[in-house]
DNA sequence: CGAACTGTTGAGAGGCTTCAAGCCTAGTGG
DNA sequence: CCACTAGGCTTGAAGCCTCTCAACAGTTCG
């Protein structure tokens, strides 16, 4: 699970812009108080219904966040990657974990306990605030994300689901996606049934939306995405 | 559109509890600087894309919050009642208004402004962190609601709405529920089309789960709702 | 009292899901 | 390094849930 010790760019916090306005002392406490360690693909952070220590910054890797549904389907609430917060609600919130995170992609994470980040909202309101927008804006996300679930079809979903992920992950030289996810994946971002998101591509493919080879998917048509996903 | 000086009751704030810790000054600041008014059902708080002075605390009557999605179809992301606040979201992560505010049951609201928020968040911790769990709870409650959405069936989310209802909002000694929703509101909220929720209405009534007599809804049989829910 | 909105019911179409069967790939162990 | 196996991927067929359209009844409010 815990393999070995991170490089030590992987370390470093002060890029996170949740810790920009900390004073040295703060920086210093910050420091001496989390703990890092690397994690494979495929390990699992923490899950649903346990009871949570401290938050994780991202400084590597992709992790993906869920919810486990009716029959145990996998419903993705998003994905962190470097510079990204998690666990942080149900720790804010003191409630149990109210999702499941797994890495997809090897990652590094830094634990802050919770003690820390109480610490930390008692003496810098910079901190609470930044801590305030960055929830206000995941909210909004979610807000969003229910209107297009509830009014969209399938197909307008996917394609939206594609642009997202084109907006938020590498490319590689040729546009093509680095992030490799399987199609269930896809489908549990979309929520839908995996037969669906293959047929939903071969026919995206057919329009000469997108070009598959694999996982990888290569954005071909960013406008004619736009339109299918009546953005 | 604001129509009387409300009743003297409807003005105090002492009862939230995102104030419960302010100092003696920080609460005459706030009663100083907060501005209540009456609003008739039917009125718009605030737009969809318009800029807000400050956040609003309700201490009478119902709002719904909604997105409108395509073709100008409402999403019903949330009711506010009594004891709840809104438009706060989007004030603290300075965004333009994600949601449209409307009143469903004439209501009391205290208008604090921006200045006054931003005065709490940097001399009182307290409030920050109640401020944070808030924001936390309704992002949990969001994630909940992509997870059954994208995952449930309409009758089930049917049945899971009716229950939100009850479990909310208050009911007569012959446990009716008060709150007076039209079938395209329910509609709005659980995401659906107006006619299917006739249809299952009519079902759950035919099932012995509810009773119907124009908008109100009396819950019968608790426990059939939750299986037919899927809970 | 009429207009505009809300509620109801029916019929038909179609988007998605489910089940089933076979192929392919990716990772493992010999 | 190669064979093997398990899981991922693909395609087809059948059927159901839900949406849309349409017509009409009922209600509310100016």
């Amino acid at each position: 699970m815990i393999n070995k010790r991170p490089n030590e760019d992987d370390t470093d916090l002060s890029g996170f812009l949740l810790f920009k306005k900390l004073t040295e002392e703060e920086m210093k406490r910050l420091n001496f108080e989390k703990s890092c360690s690397t994690f494979k693909k495929g390990t699992v952070i923490y899950r649903e219904g346990s009871r949570l220590t401290g938050f994780f910054c991202v400084t590597r890797g992709i992790l993906k966040i869920y919810k486990t549904g009716i029959d145990g389907k996998e419903q993705i609430i998003k994905f962190a990657k470097k510079g990204e917060i998690i666990a942080y609600r149900s720790l804010l919130s003191q409630e149990l974990a109210c999702t499941t995170a797994k890495v997809i992609e090897d990652a590094v994470l830094c634990h802050i306990p919770y003690q820390t980040l109480l610490y930390l909202i008692q003496n810098n309101w910079h901190f609470s605030h930044h801590m305030l927008q960055i929830v206000c804006r995941e909210l909004r996300e979610a807000n969003d994300y229910i209107t297009d679930i509830a009014q969209k079809s399938v197909r307008e979903r996917l394609a939206e689901v594609l642009l997202l992920l084109r907006d938020n992950f590498d490319t590689d030289r040729q546009d093509m996606l680095q992030i490799s996810l399987t199609r269930e994946e896809l489908a549990n971002m979309v929520g839908t049934a995996t037969e669906s998101v293959i047929r939903l591509l071969s026919e995206f493919r057919a329009d000469q939306l997108i070009e598959l080879q694999g996982r990888k998917i290569k954005i071909l048509n960013v406008q004619g995405l736009r339109k299918t996903a009546n953005i």
